[in-house]
RNA sequence: GGUCCGGUGGCAGAGUGGUGAUGUAGCGGACUGCAAAUCCGCGUAUGUGGGUUCGAUUCCCGCCCGGACCUCCA
């Protein structure tokens, strides 16, 4: 087995990963906070957590992936009063439409998908031992994290605490001690969701639940913690505060991992210019497996020019790879070729992991059928190239027209008709179906 | 303004202190009645100016350009 290598962010190094653990690899992802649909730049961090786990998997006996989803949060409240629907309503359908998107991405589920109301206990005894131990205080209903209390705030997002003091460009809120200093608990009114507290009927802030659910499901100290790198600063690096205060001496996260952003046509994704994608329009028109194949054909830590002709291309990859695998038989349990993990080991490099599904392709297509079983494994653990060949190029399609117009025109052909036969294919074409005339007869796919 | 990340062929996108992957597009060819698919061949790239080095795309500095973040807040 090759060594996997990821780069920390907090070291801004690439170095061999060591778990805590080898028995039992534990990782924590950022989740979704659940008042709309996910965007395609959404996606991106799920799937750099799902290729990071199924490596994981690959390569140790047992890995807890904790991925929480967050349901209190000040978006979510502005949208269920929009709606005018209860903000459980908004929620259940929310994660609902959120875990349909990543089925249909073959996004693998988490072992634990913890939501933040069901853990407000757990965080509202992070912060009482945060205000014992000093690191937090209680003014005007607010909880605040007193980050002067913590030497090595801001070693995360290369921050110096001073220059964020004074390149505060929002107005800082009275009652806080510092302008850094953040909210682990604020007060609710009667209308949002609040629980009571010591310090009173209230909700919790943004970083506190993961470092709650994280230390519940995983720990003081776990291997690995992702997310966006939008999350970096404030969200991890109050994150790790709040734990390396709440549990002194402990490790917390021993690796970050952050993904890069998502650019449609060059440019940030906003509604205001009209390139905001959710990940159901994408599906609408193209097969979610093109889609994945297009997002991990970029390092994941590089940012990601997503484009329509990018999808396009993507889908016609696939059917060559399709066509590759469906002239070697499946061969279940098939060894993941040495050059494709090797790539995948060197800080999860998708693009050198599918140029080695190119040169698999190659040789598949030249008859080899090991490289044809090859193939399908790598794929496999890049949650691609899973399908029947025969459902990936013909599902949707009416067969038996198409094979009774191929039938037709092989008739024509056979009278060297070929204006007639010519006619027909171009009327299929127009249906969405290509023919392609080999040593064995016609086949056909859909364009 | 501050901090951080990045700029590779028409496009997409890796690696690397010593002949610059891979895909796609383009061109030529084989195959085909013609196509499609497949195969063979060809061409084009390291933003810019310095520095270190025998040698820099890779390391260092300046500049230009792009991106993220700048704390519950519009």
């Amino acid at each position: 087995m090759p060594q996997l290598a990821l780069h920390d962010s907090l070291t801004r190094r690439t170095a061999p990963f060591v778990p805590l653990d080898p028995a039992n690899v534990r990782v924590y992802y950022c989740g979704p906070t659940v008042y709309d649909l996910a965007h395609i730049g959404n996606l991106r961090a799920m799937l750099s957590a799902d290729i990071l786990v199924r490596l994981l998997r690959a390569l140790y006996p047992t890995v807890t992936f904790v991925r929480n989803i967050t349901d209190v949060d000040d978006k979510i409240n502005a949208r269920a009063a929009e709606r005018g629907i209860p903000i459980a309503e908004l929620t259940k359908g929310t994660i609902a439409d959120f875990h349909a998107d990543l089925k249909a991405l073959s996004v693998l589920p988490p072992d634990k998908e913890p939501r933040a109301t069901d853990h407000v206990g757990e965080m509202i005894v992070l912060i009482a031992r945060l205000v014992q131990s000093g690191h937090a205080y209680a003014a005007d209903g607010h909880v605040l994290f007193q980050v002067a209390h913590f030497a090595d705030y801001g070693a995360l997002s290369g921050r110096d605490p001073d220059e964020l003091r004074a390149g505060a460009r929002v107005e800082v809120a009275g009652y806080k001690r510092d302008p850094g200093d953040f909210v682990l608990w604020k007060p609710s009114t009667p209308e949002l969701p609040g629980w009571e507290s010591p310090w009173g009927r209230g909700r919790p802030g943004w970083h506190i639940e993961c470092s709650a659910m994280a230390h519940r499901y995983l720990g003081e100290s776990f291997d690995i913690h992702g997310g966006g790198d939008d999350l970096l600063f404030p969200h991890h690096e109050n994150e790790r505060a709040q734990s390396l205060c709440g549990w002194p001496g402990s490790g917390f996260a021993r690796i970050w991992l952050h993904n890069a952003m998502l650019l449609v046509d060059g440019e940030k994704m906003s509604k205001s210019l009209g390139n905001f994608y959710t990940v159901r329009e994408i599906l609408e028109e193209h097969p979610a497996e093109a889609l994945r194949l297009l997002l991990l054909g970029t390092h994941y830590r590089s940012v990601l020019n997503f484009t329509r002709e990018g999808l396009a291309e993507a889908r016609r990859t696939l059917d060559r790879f399709y066509r590759a695998i469906e002239r070697s038989a499946p061969a279940p349990g098939a060894p993941l070729p040495p050059a494709f993990l090797d790539a995948l080991c060197q800080d999860l490099n998708t693009p050198g992991a599918i140029a080695v599904l190119h040169r698999l392709a190659e040789a598949a297509l030249a008859g080899d059928r090991a490289a044809g079983a090859g193939l399908r494994a790598a794929g496999g653990l890049l949650g691609l190239l899973q399908a029947d060949p025969s459902d990936w190029f013909q599902a949707g399609l009416d067969a038996v027209a198409v094979e009774q117009a191929i039938a037709a025109r092989l008739a024509a052909r056979k009278a060297r008709d070929f204006a007639r036969a010519d006619a027909i294919r171009a009327e299929l074409l127009a249906d969405g179906v290509v023919l392609e005339d080999g040593p064995s007869g016609t086949s056909w796919r859909r364009a």
